[in-house]
DNA sequence: ATTGTAGGTCACCTTACCTCA
DNA sequence: GCTGAGGTAAGGTGACCTACA
């Protein structure tokens, strides 16, 4: 027969309706005989309301005899009536939608002897009962994207505000450094050379302090509002050993007992203590468990891809 | 056991019609 | 009454699966 059974259940009536042996086709195909639409010696099919009906003059009286008969069927509700008008397409009634909606509810798929059933129940077609459940499936398919995006969204906004927070965080910290810099350096100043201790020109030789501040200053603008990963972080000035700022490294031994002044001495006396100064500044409070806040919402499957996340405000979403 | 075909369903995209503001 | 937007039933197509010869 060759005939692709998408094909054969869409074929044009006008080509098939007194074709006794497509009828059967037909009818098998979509299980016509169980439908109560069956019309005795009428088009097979009768697929009325997939019928190409363009040529109406040239159609043989018979068939619209009986497309007539069907119709004066659904005589007072002609607008509901399933045989509707060729060409013209009918919304299902309110009732039937809610029939297949409860039954999408139950099961979104559709079996062979379910769809014939509700057919039977709606007084449809099966396969406008199939062609229905198709559309729901995409609808729904289209609210679950939508939902999704929605969720995505807000992870993102969320993720955005902290990210600037956390900006605003470490601008403040870096003005504080910045600060206790300049004061240091005063103070070191003083110290090194008292008579030109207010000397602008001449600095002194080896400010280990201040250098180390500066390394602490690098690493909370290089490092803190970026996430980056071990291998990108050993990149920063902060552990380069080629920085040309660093090169003592921020934790080279050394008394820092002074660079706080007596004040600030209690807790960064020590060599150690400039580990855990160095340690702190960029694990606690400059990354205060990012890893854990920010994604503690997302699931394993979000978008963000595993990409970082200043890296997906270049391409994630852009508002 | 393998292969070809028919029949069925699905997702996806498109078209055509309907409704409503 | 006209019109454009949005919703929806249905058409078209390709992919996939299963049964069967």
């Amino acid at each position: 027969m060759g005939l692709s059974p998408r094909y054969s259940s869409h074929i044009n009536i006008m080509e098939v309706y007194n074709d006794s042996h497509m009828a059967s086709v037909l009818l098998k195909d979509e299980n016509i005989l169980d439908s109560t639409l069956w019309v005795p010696n009428s088009s097979p099919s009768f697929h009325a309301s997939m019928v190409n009906f363009e040529d109406e003059n040239t159609m043989g009286r018979s068939f619209f005899t009986q497309i007539d008969d069907k119709m004066e069927n659904c005589n007072d509700d002609f607008n509901n009536c399933n045989y509707h008008q060729p060409g013209k397409k009918r919304r299902l009634r309110p009732d039937q939608v809610q029939f297949l909606e409860k039954s999408f509810e139950v099961e979104n798929k559709l079996e062979p002897e379910r769809k014939i059933q509700l057919a039977k129940e709606l007084d449809l077609q099966p396969r406008q009962v199939a062609i229905w459940f198709q559309n729901r499936r995409a609808r729904y398919k289209t609210k679950v994207l939508e939902k999704d995006y929605e969720k995505l969204k807000a992870s993102f906004d969320k993720l955005k505000t902290e990210y600037e927070a956390l900006c605003k965080q470490n601008e403040k910290m870096k003005n504080e450094v910045n600060l206790l810099t300049e004061k240091m350096g005063g103070r070191e100043n003083k110290r090194a050379r008292p008579g030109l201790s207010d000397d602008p020109i001449i600095s002194s030789p080896v400010d280990s302090q201040s250098e180390k501040l500066s390394c602490y200053q690098e690493a909370v603008t290089n490092v803190a509002p970026k996430q980056e990963d071990a291998s990108s972080s050993a990149k920063s000035d902060m552990f380069d050993s080629d920085s040309p700022h660093c090169n003592h490294s921020a934790v080279e031994p050394a008394n820092s007992s002074h660079v706080f002044g007596p004040e600030a001495n209690s807790d960064f006396s020590q060599d150690e203590d400039d580990d855990n100064l160095s340690r702190s500044l960029l694990t606690s409070s400059v990354f205060p468990k990012i890893e854990d806040e920010f994604y503690e919402d997302l699931q394993p499957n979000s978008c963000n891809l595993g990409f970082p996340v200043q890296d997906q405000g270049t391409w994630f979403w852009q508002f």
